[in-house]
DNA sequence: AGAATTATGTCATAAAGTGTCGTAAAGTGT
DNA sequence: ACACTTTACGACACTTTATGACATAATTCT
């Protein structure tokens, strides 16, 4: 298993759920299955449980009593969800759908550690 | 259980309480039910009994003697407040209520150990 | 004590999240 | 090209969670 890698168009169910892509299921399940949801610019990023711990580990030194790095940590803190694969699907909520601009179709967008989740047209522009 | 993430729009019912998250309920109840509400610049800091003992650490350090520190130590204790978790809810003491500017709707902004409650219009600022 | 205010528990309803299954589509091997 | 397997989709029933309302309990004030 080489990490996520590649592009794929699913999509979401009535409930807002998209059905992870076959090729992604053995990196997930391996793994634990929560996930972190993180709204980025216009998209989401989903980090496997592993790959966040690596991430807060970056965030460790800062100062939760420290005005400016408290901002940074809420940053981060503030845009993040906990999820969780369930019968092979994983339930975006609704407030990430909506930063995300997802309606009925989801690109997933492999980036190794982690994947992507991008609205078509913006993931159109965004690709070029 | 990654800490508390992400933001939540609740609504105080109309004797000041707010329901608590489903997924912070995992979080709050395998700990104590007491919290630690603080008035911050505008908005509240909830410290779950547990990480409030290690503010208090951090914050032992201090010379009560010294004129700096002094006020540093008044800044967390004077604002605090204790408040329980009970049948899933928190009341919101007036005072704080008043302090964060919460009327009817609350956002919950997790910070990973602690979380914090802000009236709608100041969190569209500060995060916006 | 009685009245008024504040706090707490419970319930009904509405909304959101979850599991399952049949079918369709895509992929695989011979 | 064909049969077979795997994957994805949509639909539905069911469960859990959030909300507002109400009833009761406790506290404070006069």
């Amino acid at each position: 298993m080489n990490g996520f890698l590649g592009t794929y168009s699913v999509s979401l169910d009535d409930k807002g759920r998209i059905n992870v892509p076959a090729k992604f299921k053995g990196l997930l399940e391996q793994d634990i299955p929560q996930l972190v949801m993180c709204v980025m610019d216009g998209f989401l990023i989903v980090f496997p449980q592993r790959e966040w711990g690596a991430n807060e580990e970056r965030l460790s030194h800062l100062n939760p009593s420290e005005k400016d790095d408290r901002n940074k940590l809420r940053e981060f803190y503030a845009r993040a969800t906990e999820c969780e694969i369930k019968s092979g699907k994983i339930l975006i909520p609704a407030a990430q759908r909506e930063a995300a601009g997802l309606k009925n179709e989801v690109m997933i967008v492999g980036m190794s550690k982690t994947f992507e989740l991008w609205a078509p047209d913006r993931w159109e522009k965004a690709s070029g």
